[in-house]
DNA sequence: AGCACGCCGACT
DNA sequence: GTCGGCGTGCTC
């Protein structure tokens, strides 16, 4: 894990200026005025300001009143004056437009030569930027070369007066000595949970990917480690990627240690009930924290774990500026704070295998008895089976996808897995499946208009002459589905069965345990009271086409995701999957082993020189902007640029040009610094042709 | 983002 | 001579 140092001290004036400065001081104070009191002790506050001047990322010392000296303590939430003049001849200043901002400390002395504006107001006592808070957010701005106003406009709740002034809830602190070490439950069939629960709870800080059986038993596992951290005296945080699995984590805290040593913060609660959960946690109140990724940056006191569920999910990027990533903010903060980290799903991420490869996390999963007994049994159905005649059903549901579902309606629920309709898959080999990529950065290829030639979308080479790496074809395959129809066919091939559908719009929680037919697009599918008594995996291939680097990572994530829904092996839990058997993700599914297939990935990403291995940012913006961003840019030594390529800058908006930086491991940082220099840089010599810079962005193709 | 100061062209 | 164009630099 990468530290990031504090912030640079700001950058001094040149001599000449100081001199000047000093020269109208001196002048100044014969005519001063006597000055209104100030406060005696520490008469200076550094201030960050935090809206409407996110760019300016720097400190300012504004003078303290005497009157407001109680008040103004590091951490709270100040107003001041920006932009006014000083009044000639007196060494006081006016005008200026009241903006936000944070006391980050209190001084003897500023190194500001000129004269200190007052600090106009202080907003409330409350202390909502904690030393801890402020240096995650700084470090959080560092590593994704963005400034610090805008990562505390995410980690800081906007203020709401009642919260504050309401009577500070009885604290459950004589209950909270009573909390008694958890039994390992579900953990004990991992073979290390047991050990892992223990080492928690004796106040260690171990730090494991846990690769979940699947099935219903995660959220009263996450309850367990959750209770052991809090048995350590120490506090815990738990980031999920929906309000569907925080509600179950939440459910399942409430059933081990009752209410009110918890909270749960999600969106849907409304801003100030969240205001009021936060500021519980900001005041140590309540030392656990579940939430959707914007607890992320929840302030846990003594943080002593923090966890993340389902790593891979989108929804863990924030899609704020600087667009950071839940995992990496938590891993961040375990290394930060000294505390445990827990990395779990069902699937594995690369990301994770790196960290089980590094050495810094070790693996927590069950022994291949356990999870052939806990998984449903996986049957693959060739999609070359389906041959593309016949009606659109009969070629997407193959005879013997359609015998597993028939076989299984008795038993109880089918869930029927369909992908999203909008997931056009990129170019791909029509024989093996390979994705058709760059022979030049091995990017991805991609075929603007039919006639002309394959353009590459990191560095825009066209390619006139593709054929496949791995066998050889010269024949490419991109086809879309539509997906919407499948619950009317199904509904039509079974005519006595309910059909539910989950999706976009309207997600399912939960179904009843009762024979009927579940269509849902991964992420949305409901869980089963008793388990489904079968899953079907269609239109696998458009999930592995997508345009997308994980691709497969990504589609095994949702392949497992809907099978751990499904009754296990022993239970007579079956899962057809409608996919090439071949095919490593595929068969990562039938075995039941993500960590093995994170680790083939990560080795062949390093191979390749890809992402997490090497490190990528995106620099985008008009073309001059984006040559006047790298040319200012000291970037470290061999960084690969590659492109410009031209994006839409949003759905059918106009378009940019895109560079993709890659540098070799360990240069991230690096990366990030040298990019934040430049932005900052561009900016102080007025050019206001905006640059976006992400570090680590998800869909590079 | 505002709002200064600053150094070149038509005006009473 | 002065008023004023908005280029660029600073804001505690």
């Amino acid at each position: 894990m990468a530290h990031s140092d504090l912030p640079e001290p700001p950058a001094e004036s040149p001599a000449s200026e100081q001199l000047e400065l000093i020269r109208t001081e001196l002048r100044r104070a014969k005519a001063r005025p006597k000055p209104k009191p100030m406060a005696e002790g520490l008469p200076v506050a550094r201030v960050v300001v935090d809206k409407g001047l996110s760019h300016l990322d720097q400190y300012f010392d504004y003078a303290v009143p005497a009157r407001l000296d109680e008040a103004a303590q590091p951490g709270v939430r100040v107003r001041v004056r920006f932009g006014g003049r000083v009044v000639k001849g007196q060494g006081r200043r006016e005008g200026g437009r009241l903006v936000d901002g944070f006391i980050v400390e209190r001084l003897a002395a500023s190194d500001f030569a000129g004269p200190l504006a007052p600090l106009a107001q202080v907003l409330s006592p409350e202390r909502v930027l904690s030393p801890e808070l402020l240096r995650l957010c700084r470090a959080v701005a560092d590593r994704y070369a963005g400034t610090l106003a805008d990562v505390l406009q995410l980690a800081v709740p906007p203020k709401h007066n009642k919260p504050e002034s309401e009577p500070v809830a009885e604290t459950p602190t004589g209950a909270a000595s009573a909390i008694t070490a958890p039994e390992p439950g579900g953990w004990a069939r991992y073979v290390d949970g047991p050990s892992f629960v223990r080492a928690l709870a004796d106040g260690e800080s171990p730090r494991a990917v846990w690769s979940a059986l699947p099935g219903p038993g995660w959220p009263d596992e996450l309850a367990r480690v959750v209770a052991a951290t809090l048995v350590s005296g120490r506090g815990a945080l738990v980031v999920l990627p929906d309000g569907r699995a925080v509600a179950r984590l939440d459910a399942a805290l409430d059933a081990l240690l009752g209410p009110g040593r918890h909270v749960a913060l999600t969106a849907e609660l409304g801003a100030e009930e969240r205001y009021r959960r936060w500021l519980a946690v900001s005041r140590g109140t309540v030392r656990a924290v579940v939430g959707t990724r914007a607890a992320m940056f929840a302030p846990v006191t003594d943080l002593g774990l923090v966890a993340i569920w389902d790593d891979g999910d989108s929804s863990h990027s924030e899609p704020h500026a600087p667009q950071p990533q839940a995992r990496d903010v938590l891993l961040l903060r375990a290394a930060e704070a000294g505390a445990a980290a827990l990395v779990g799903g069902f699937a594995v991420t690369v990301e994770a295998a790196q960290l089980l490869r590094t050495g810094w996390a070790r693996p927590l999963a069950a022994v291949r008895e356990e999870v052939r007994r806990a998984a449903p049994l996986v049957r693959t159905v060739g999609d070359h089976d389906q041959a593309g005649d016949g009606a659109a059903l009969a070629a997407r549901l193959p005879s013997l996808a359609w015998r597993v579902a028939r076989d299984a309606l008795a038993q109880g629920p089918v869930l029927v897995q369909v992908p999203r309709r909008g997931y056009v898959p990129r170019l791909a080999c029509a024989r093996c499946r390979e994705q058709a990529r760059c022979a030049h950065c091995a990017g991805p290829l991609e075929a603007p208009d039919a006639s002309g030639p394959l353009l590459c979308t990191w560095c825009g080479r066209p390619e006139a002459d593709w054929h496949c790496r791995e066998c050889g074809s010269f024949r490419l395959r991109a086809q879309v589905f539509g997906a919407r129809r499948t619950a009317d066919e199904l509904g039509r091939a079974f005519p006595a069965v309910p059909v539910r559908t989950s999706g976009r719009d309207g997600v399912l929680a939960t179904v009843p345990d009762t024979p009927a037919l579940v269509v849902a697009t991964p992420g949305a599918e409901p869980v089963a009271e008793g388990g489904y008594a079968a899953a079907l995996l269609l239109d696998a291939w458009v999930l592995l086409g997508r345009p997308d680097l994980r691709a497969g990572e990504e589609a095994l994530r949702r392949w497992l995701g809907a099978s751990a829904l499904v009754r296990g092996a022993a239970e007579g839990g079956t899962v057809a999957i409608v996919a090439e058997p071949s095919l490593r993700p595929v068969q990562a599914l039938v075995r039941w082993d993500p960590a093995g297939h994170a680790a083939t990935e990560l080795a062949e990403r390093a191979e390749l020189g890809f992402p997490p291995v090497s490190r990528m940012a995106a620099v985008s913006g008009a073309p001059a902007a984006v040559r006047d961003l790298l040319d200012l840019a000291r970037l470290p030594e061999g960084t690969d640029l590659l492109g410009p390529v031209s994006v839409p800058v949003a759905r059918g908006e106009d378009r940019v040009d895109r560079m993709l930086l890659r540098v070799a491991p360990g240069r991230g940082a690096a990366l990030a610094t040298a990019l934040k220099a430049a932005q900052a840089a561009r900016l102080a010599r007025g050019k206001s042709e905006p640059v976006r810079v992400r570090i680590d962005p998800p869909d590079i193709g």
